[in-house]
RNA sequence: GCGGGAAUAGCUCAGUUGGUAGAGCGCGACCUUCCCAAGGUCGAUGUCGUGGGUUCGAGUCCCAUUUCCCGCUCCA
């Protein structure tokens, strides 16, 4: 491929921007950091909100048909059960003895018992350690035979997989994973039912597996989760909103929020980490009306992606195919990104038929059905129609989101004295300040006075704007450039004379003088229409 | 999780065979300066990621650990 070596480079130098300029920092960088856990600083926060409530504004605000809500982090642990985030969220891993490699034992090479089982390592060397470890787990009665980086000699076990990395057939135990962070919820520690339990068990002389679950079970009464996805708050309040709102099918739950998973890799800066941000939706609709809904909002969401300033050649859908798609879903497309990286996931947006709500109506015993007494049920041929809402799912993450406005923003140009200039090419509504009032020279007690004067005038307006005098101008311009202030407004001595001011344009550093009255309408336009 | 690389000032990095911690940029004050990181003077900033070990002495060598990056793997 053409330009990969390139790319973890510009990823460097966002990553140094955002700590340089405020934007993102490693969590609890003091202790030296926590994997995976990043805070936002004064211009991030910014930056990540604007852009969540441009989506709010689109999804929400802006329609009759899509109402909002906010459900608690930490839920009935049944939710989890119901959903199937318990049993399917957790997969058993597995430890390799010989290569160390873990792996998930459902997706392991599947081997017969006492078939012959080469294990082939990454080199000779490892091969060469491996091989006298092999002897060692192998004992009196087995030969192994070395050839090159491959090992013959082993058989399956009764498990009937080995290991997915090198092909060995020593296994540590089985170990369910699961992806959802567990706590406990009420004062009493659990431990010590679980320590009991388990002394108990040992006493009774039961089985590694069987002390687990007693673990588990003592464990069950107070275990809760931290969400590992908003959606589940909507289907279960679905009753509630529906009718609380009087609100007709088809229409949609919308909530933005934190959602926790224990992920097994984490990557790329903020994109895939264990706390993230997500903006999801839910759209009921009559059944089989699915596919359409679907393809409507795939059409509104990727013109969302482009409305907050995503370039249009680097977002593109990919469809899930067969295998991929979700067991519950009739399609499902994600909305990938160009990152520095490749291509990866923004928002996924998926048809997931009725299954939700019968979950979670098998789950509680429920009923979770809408009644439309103006349609036809379908069955019957009489009029009023009761059905079991379906449901096309746009959720997209807030996170992600915000990388890719960083990346997309992010240019170096180089002027015409031949220096690089860094400017974040922000669409004015996401930049974190909309506007910078600079006094040209700070000795001037007139031009810092009228410098103020002109910012109180935008915070009057609740427009977020920056009074700075320190520095040259230049610098200045080169700081608001690089966090994707569109706008400077520069006080010079002329303006004290005619009630000018000039405005610089972030994007092209062209410069015009505007009267100072028109200051804040120039900027407030600039937030309505986008365009600087 | 595996394999590879890395961690020294806010940022980018130098630091020789182990011998008192450096540069550029940035930051602060002052001077100069009326438009794009200018110049001058002065100044502040480091547990050399963390914890052990070897040594008379460790940024440098060894072990462990944390974090980041790259490649695999994983992502209901």
């Amino acid at each position: 491929m053409s330009s990969e070596s390139k790319e973890p480079e510009l990823m460097q130098k966002i990553v140094s921007l955002c700590k340089r300029r405020g934007f993102v920092f490693q969590s609890s960088e003091i202790y030296g950091g926590l994997k995976s856990a990043y805070d936002y600083g004064p211009m991030g926060v910014e930056l990540k909100r604007n852009l969540m409530n441009e989506w709010w504004t689109f999804m929400v605000t802006s329609r009759e048909d899509v109402v909002g809500m906010e459900s608690s982090i930490i839920m009935h642990p049944s939710v989890w059960k119901s959903s199937g985030h318990l049993s399917n969220f957790t997969d058993p891993l597995v430890d390799c003895l010989l290569c160390q490699e873990r792996f998930r034992a459902d997706k392991a090479p599947r081997l017969a018992q006492g078939q012959p089982a080469p294990i082939t390592l990454a080199d000779k060397g490892r091969a060469k350690l491996a091989e006298e470890k092999l002897k060692e787990l192998l004992g009196e009665g087995g030969t192994v035979k070395r050839d090159g980086s491959t090992l013959h000699g082993a058989v399956a076990g009764d498990r009937g997989y080995v290991c997915a990395n090198c092909g060995s057939p020593f296994l540590s135990a089985e170990r369910d994973f699961n992806g959802m962070f567990r706590t406990s919820l009420g004062p009493v520690d659990p431990i010590k039912s679980v320590i009991d339990a388990v002394r108990q068990g040992v006493a009774d002389g039961k089985t590694d597996r069987e002390l687990r679950a007693l673990a588990e079970e003592a464990m069950a009464p107070s275990s809760v989760y931290l969400r590992p996805e908003t959606a589940q708050g909507m289907f279960v309040q679905f009753q509630n909103v529906q009718q609380s709102q009087a609100i007709k099918v088809p229409f949609g739950i919308a909530q933005m929020g934190k959602s926790f998973r224990n992920e097994i890799t984490v990557e790329h800066f903020i994109f895939r980490s264990c706390e993230f941000e997500q903006m999801e939706m839910e759209f009921f609709v009559p059944p089989g009306e699915g596919p359409k809904y679907l393809d409507y909002w795939k059409d509104q969401r990727i013109s969302w992606w482009q409305s907050i300033g995503l370039s249009k050649e680097k977002l593109s859908f990919r469809k899930h195919d067969e295998a991929e798609l979700a067991h519950y879903s009739d399609g499902t497309f994600d909305v990938e990104y160009e990152f520095p990286w490749g291509w990866d996931e923004l928002e996924g947006i998926a048809s997931r038929t009725n299954y939700d709500l019968t979950a979670h109506m098998n789950g509680s015993g429920k009923k979770l059905h809408y009644f439309d007494p103006e349609a036809t049920d379908p069955e019957t041929g009489k009029p009023g129609y009761r059905y079991i809402p379906h449901v096309v799912e746009p959720a997209a993450g807030a996170t992600r989101g915000t990388l890719a406005v960083l990346c997309n923003a992010y240019h170096e140009e180089v002027d015409e004295k031949g220096e690089t200039r860094v400017v974040l090419k922000l669409h004015p509504r996401l930049a974190p300040y909309k506007v910078a009032v600079l006094p040209l020279v700070k000795k001037d007690e007139q031009l810092v006075a009228r410098g103020r004067q002109i910012a109180e005038r935008f915070f009057q307006a609740g427009i977020a704007a920056r009074y700075e005098d320190q520095n040259t101008i230049g610098k200045r311009y080169a700081r608001h450039d690089e966090i994707g202030t569109p706008y400077c407004l520069t006080i010079d001595s002329q303006s004290l004379e005619d009630g000018t001011v000039t405005i610089r344009y972030r994007d092209d550093r062209r410069q015009e003088r505007i009267p100072l009255e028109s200051a804040v309408e120039v900027v407030q336009a600039a937030l309505r229409t986008g365009k600087l």
